[in-house]
DNA sequence: CTGAAAGCGCTTACAG
DNA sequence: CTGAAAGCGCTTACAG
């Protein structure tokens, strides 16, 4: 591949002289027709595309937003993925996606990123310390972070009211032994199951709690299956996000016991796809445009120093809601 | 947000010359141990991060892989997206992600992504001149078109032996009136649909066939639903795609019709969410996977000048193969 | 081990 | 309407 035209070549070839080039390239007022048109034809002719490099070197406003994502094969991602890009393009920024499913060096990873963006979005997973290193003085709005302590920005979700709406919904109907399906490392509990259980406790609902590796669809449905054979009294069954929920519909199918009659399911995340299947999923949903349009303001708003790069001014809430649908 | 540091403050502030800051911050050879701590602990300090112009204007490798989707809530797009952004991560490239849904002006959207990236991938929806136009000297690689001339690289998709194979499997499991749901404008039928009607055709399976507007999931069910309320004697229904194909199994179940007993339904894709729903979907699949590895071989061959930027050696075919599960 | 000089490809004043 | 000069922030030879 041959060295690409620069400003030089195209002002060479149309015999004027570079910025005469950057006026026509841009569309600049103060130059006549007939140059604007030579120098437009030379550059066709010569393939020439300005350099991003030359012209962000002299230019302030730079628009390249990273987006750091987990795990692109559950549709959360994508959703949110979606979302931001959507945001983003109607701020006139570029998105540079990261997924690091398979990445075996975070750290390498996210600093090499932060060297190609000027704001960053997302699920970063780093210790406090490499976070501030890797990324001193580039804006940050973390999503859902576990953390306690918030160095950047940040979009938190709230389950907890939802949580509670559902567990007056499912005590309506009758629900005594809930089951909840939990994601998290073996005999841990996610904070999400965590709030599960304390609202059930509160309405007298003790529930069983069972922990599903994140392995492969087969595994993980070979998982749920034990574990609701291990509770076959169950009557509802929360599970950690919709992605296990489908899994959890399919067992139940599998062992002929019928929902919502016999057994309510509940997710967490409100994928759209989740009115797709049958019985279709309720769930503790999230208004993932809301959440990416939120990140995307609050990070661009930081880049443009209208909002600090931390502290409660850098934080937005944003509350699950349930929303019923047939499958409790 | 104050002006960032550069070098040039570094330097200063470390009382070193500026070619000293770059050895420091680049891990190179030829530096003390001492001035390198020295270096460091300034850039600490002052938050500084190398700007990627000035790197960039002087450094020959620029790794930034554009990839265009149409949309995000389709999870064929992640699914495709999280291979390309995982064989880019291998090679040490980093990737703009552009989703077209919303775009209100597809050739300016276009236009500003091909001056950020050094190579792109996915699908463009252009006219030819537009293209030429937008990506002269770029190299680019389409994902499955429609265009019979091919302007650039392309990953093509063959669709038609895995269909021989289902056709087959659907003639010996006794299917007589196949229904294709298609997706396309009204009257019009895709290049998928018509691959299904000649092979069905070839076997003496006359089929018919529907066309779906891609709306809301709830129109979609809709239209899907007075489809089969049309064509009520239908024994095997083929879907333009895995996410109509949902949409056919939930219809069925809303109409209490068997799957696979008496209605058998093939989606065209393989999405890993088929492997959840019940009956698991049987399937016209594709392996992402290898879709995302090779486009992104061809288009980084193409930059780095071993492969030509189009014509045969610029092409590379992926064939769909019949993944039976369960719905067939 | 360290630094002075040159140059990458652009755009921004400024001068004509 | 057009061009000569300066400079953006970095790295690459090259010289000491």
């Amino acid at each position: 591949m041959q060295r690409p035209a620069t400003i030089h070549d195209v002002a060479a070839a149309a015999g004027v002289s570079r910025q005469t080039v950057t006026r026509a390239m841009n569309a600049m007022p103060g130059i006549s027709v007939d140059t604007r048109n030579r120098v437009l034809a030379a550059a066709r002719e010569l393939s020439y595309r300005p350099s991003r490099f030359g012209r962000g070197l002299v230019k302030a406003d730079h628009r390249m937003l990273g987006l750091v994502l987990d795990d692109l094969t559950n549709p959360f991602y994508p959703q949110l993925a979606s979302a931001v890009t959507g945001a983003a393009a109607r701020a006139g920024w570029n998105v540079v996606l990261t997924d690091m499913t398979h990445a075996t060096d975070r750290e390498t990873l996210l600093g090499d990123l932060s060297r190609q963006v000027d704001a960053v979005i997302g699920y970063l997973g780093l210790d406090p310390d490499s976070q501030a290193r890797l990324f001193a003085g580039v804006p940050v709005v973390e999503i859902d972070p576990t953390r306690r302590q918030l160095l950047n920005g940040a979009v938190t979700f709230d389950l907890r009211p939802s949580m509670r709406d559902l567990v007056r919904h499912l005590a309506a109907r009758g629900v005594r032994r809930p089951l909840v399906v939990d994601q998290a490392p073996p005999d841990r509990e996610s904070g999400r199951a965590r709030i599960f259980r304390s609202e059930l406790d509160r309405r007298g609902l003790p529930c069983a709690h069972v922990t599903v590796a994140t392995g492969s669809t087969g595994e993980d449905l070979a998982a749920i299956g034990a574990a609701l054979d291990r509770h076959p009294d169950a009557d509802a069954v929360l599970a950690y996000n919709d992605l296990l929920a489908f899994g959890v519909l399919n067992a139940l199918r599998t062992r002929g016991r019928r929902v919502p009659e016999q057994v309510r399911v509940i997710g967490v995340d409100g994928l759209s796809i989740g009115d797709l299947v049958v019985p279709r999923l309720t769930t503790l949903a999230l208004d993932m445009a809301d959440v990416g349009r939120l990140a995307t303001e609050l990070v661009l708003g930081m880049r443009s120093g209208q909002i600090p790069l931390s502290g409660p001014a850098a934080r937005r809430k944003v509350r699950h809601r349930l929303l019923l649908r047939d499958s409790a």
